[in-house]
RNA sequence: GCCGAUGUAGCUCAGUUGGCCAGAGCUACUGAUUUGUAAUCAGUGGGUCGGGGGUUCGAAUCCCUCCAUCGGCUCCA
């Protein structure tokens, strides 16, 4: 017999060899039905694979993360089996679950697949689904699979097989298909009620650009079809928030063709919203004790080879122009012009720290496939500043740093998000990264201690840090779910000696500062990109572009509408009037679908009595308000929005 | 940059096997209407069918090429 204890600490025994799924019926034949996958002494298992020691035991099901990820790795395997059936002689890459469902790299030799082949698919892994057919492990001899992969000529298998060990090989095979898989899966296919195959792209073997690009087949399986449904709905709904439709619909930005892929131009309702950023940050930046500098867009070659960009990133800049014998280069950063102003302010120890700001417009040469709307561009402005502190002062101005950032968060309503500490991997020092390892060492301690001191959560990740330091990046997702880096703060303590950056100490010794570089809003341009899904376009009134609508009722209030409009505006609240010659119900739609948070509608009763009526969006009326309290009402919103401390 | 898909009016889209001057709705403009909380009616205008080249008696439709966009991969100082 075994001892299984359960996840609340009770303790059954069982007979030695029992299985999660014999586990799970001894409690019900519900729960046996429901059960994917176990988690046995923290190893997530088959259901069906004996059990020989005493264990830990949780039994996962469709509700816990890691049985849905069993349930989308058999779902690989059945797709593959589905494949191979239409097909023959495809070779497969890896097959692994995802956050929302699987994929599968496949090499299809000589066919070609498209959206229009998913149907057979689809209807293919259904009826493999429905015959139940059982997952079935094996340990296999190296010898032996290799054996097997070479007769079936799938070199990628193969080439997986060199990194494993004899012994720690495993098959699984379902109806007619066999992979080489570490597992853990479902008990049968039977456990697939439906399928989505979503899209086809391309992925390089073992991401490596320079190796065979494979084809990847996404798709999702559910329990139940119902969920199928809910899931493409929420696709549907997550579509409608794309900040590239929005951006069109609410007339914030465009592209054009003859400007340039990633040049967005920003339209008058866009204008306003980075303006209303800048506001705030600028607001924000004053009372950290930050000072505003201006750089221009372009630097000689001489800057970024001090800086040490060039020999590493040139890549990613554009290309230099020429000019009186000299290169040129647009700006990929702003950090060396800062360092040159940092140079000539020649500050002592009594004037650190220097907090220099500026959202200067910087200029990268994304490669063409990587652009996406305001996400990914090749203009854009970054919310950036440089601190230069001594070591002393540095885990408070870190720490004063992320405070910000947090403060901002609060603003927005940021609640999704993961702070990810990158640090540096020793064996690339000298390569990827500046070669001081005690310095590499000091500073990342210093990062980390100011996070755990500040109780911010974070994950760190090896070998992703900048080549001057180590940095934490935002991380956020988009509406479509791809995730990527909202804001950065990097700790530089190699450039500024590059830049012979120093200041006398009250020893009177000349001392490198450290540098941090830091954009909380990350770019304007993916920040609004970001904004723009996050609030689905409904922006607090304090961004809105347009933060009410004036609609005369007819033609004979529209004088009256104008006046108060010019009231207004004297209060800074930004509005128009809606002059068109429509009926109060039109201009009513048409004002709920621009999304503008107050309408003030104004008829005969309410000119009489020098009043307005006031709609909000997405709410409905509110009654009959005066000028001046309609004025307090704004300001108040906009004060609960932005005083969160 | 790589794999795959897409590109028709300001916007959203139809035109699916090549065949009369390329269509609709919304927008815009003109007129009528003077309107009370999510679309008033009528008329008018608007398109090098992404660009270039080719096949054909004839191309939005077939082929080549370039550009852009979309989904991924790679990249992301």
């Amino acid at each position: 017999m075994i001892k299984i204890t359960f996840p609340d600490q009770k303790v059954r025994e069982y007979p030695e060899g029992s299985t999660a799924l014999e586990i799970a019926r001894s409690i019900s034949e519900g729960l046996a039905r429901n059960v994917l996958s176990a988690k046995i002494n923290g190893v997530v298992w088959d259901a069906t694979r004996p059990i020989h020691e005493d264990a830990k035991s949780q039994l996962l099901t469709w509700d816990d993360a890691e049985g849905k990820s069993t349930m989308w790795h058999s779902s690989a395997h059945l797709m593959a089996e589905a494949l191979e059936y239409f097909y023959p002689g495809v070779k497969f890459g890896i097959g692994p679950p995802v956050d929302h469902g699987f994929y599968y790299d496949v090499d299809l030799g000589e066919h070609s697949i498209s959206p229009e082949d998913f149907k057979k698919i689809e209807d293919k892994m259904l009826e493999l689904a429905r015959q139940a057919n059982k997952y079935v492990r094996k340990e296999v001899p190296r010898t032996e699979a290799i054996e097997y992969f070479r007769e079936k000529g799938d070199e990628y298998k193969l080439d997986l097989l060199e990194d494993l060990q004899d012994g720690s090989i495993t098959f699984y095979q379902q109806g007619n298909f066999t992979d080489l898989c570490r597992g853990p899966h479902i008990p049968d296919t039977g456990y697939v009620k439906a399928v989505k195959l979503l899209n086809i792209a391309g992925a390089y073997w073992r991401g490596d650009e320079k190796r065979k690009q494979l084809t990847r087949i996404y798709g999702i399986t559910f329990p139940k079809k119902s969920q199928l449904d809910e899931y493409l709905a929420m696709l549907e709904e997550a579509k409608k928030r794309d900040h590239r439709k929005i951006g069109k619909e609410l007339e914030i930005f465009t592209f054009d063709d003859d400007v340039g892929p990633g040049l967005p131009l920003w339209l008058p309702n866009g204008a306003v919203l980075i303006e209303q950023l800048e506001k705030l940050a600028k607001q924000t930046e004053q009372e950290a004790g930050y000072q505003r500098v201006r750089t221009p867009h372009i630097a000689k070659e001489n800057l970024y080879l001090t800086s040490g960009h060039l020999p590493y990133y040139a890549d990613g800049m554009f290309p230099p122009m020429e000019m009186d014998g000299e290169k040129y280069y647009l700006k990929a950063m702003n950090c060396p012009h800062h360092h040159k102003i940092f140079k000539e302010l020649n500050p002592s120890y009594r004037d650190l720290p220097v907090r220099l700001a500026e959202y200067g417009t910087c200029y990268r040469y994304e490669q063409s496939g990587e652009l996406f709307g305001l996400m990914r561009v090749r203009s854009l402005q970054m919310n950036d500043a440089h601190i230069y502190c001594t070591k002393e002062q540095f885990a408070q101005e870190f720490n004063a740093v992320n405070e910000m950032y947090l403060r901002y968060f609060k603003i927005f309503n940021i609640e999704k998000y993961i702070m990810r500490f990158s640090t540096h991997e020793p064996k690339k020092l000298g390569k990827k990264y500046v070669d001081n390892p005690e310095l590499w060492i000091q500073t990342e301690d210093m990062v980390r201690n100011v996070l755990i001191d500040s109780r911010i959560p974070y994950v760190e990740v090896a070998d992703e840090a900048a080549f001057y330091g180590p940095k934490i990046d935002v991380q956020v997702w988009s509406a479509i779910g791809r995730e990527f880096t909202l804001a950065t703060n990097q700790v530089d303590f190699a450039v500024p000696a590059r830049f012979g950056l120093a200041f006398r100490n009250s020893q009177n010794q000349m001392e490198t500062p450290i540098c941090i570089h830091r954009a909380p809003l990350g770019t304007h341009e993916r920040f609004i990109g970001f904004l723009i899904e996050h609030y689905a376009g409904n922006f607090p009134i304090w961004l809105a572009p347009k933060q009410l609508s004036i609609l005369p009722i007819s033609e004979k209030f529209n004088s009256y509408a104008k006046k108060v409009l010019e009231l207004l505006g004297i209060s800074d609240i930004r509005g128009l009037v809606d002059l068109r010659d429509e009926k109060i119900g039109r201009k009513i739609r048409d004002a709920e679908l621009k999304k503008v948070p107050y309408m003030l509608i104004i008829g005969e009763k309410e000119q009489a009595e020098n009043k307005v009526s006031v709609r909000k969006h997405g709410t409905g009326d509110l009654g009959t308000f005066g000028i001046p309290e309609i004025i307090q009402l704004i300001q108040k919103e906009i004060d609960k929005s932005l005083n969160v401390k």
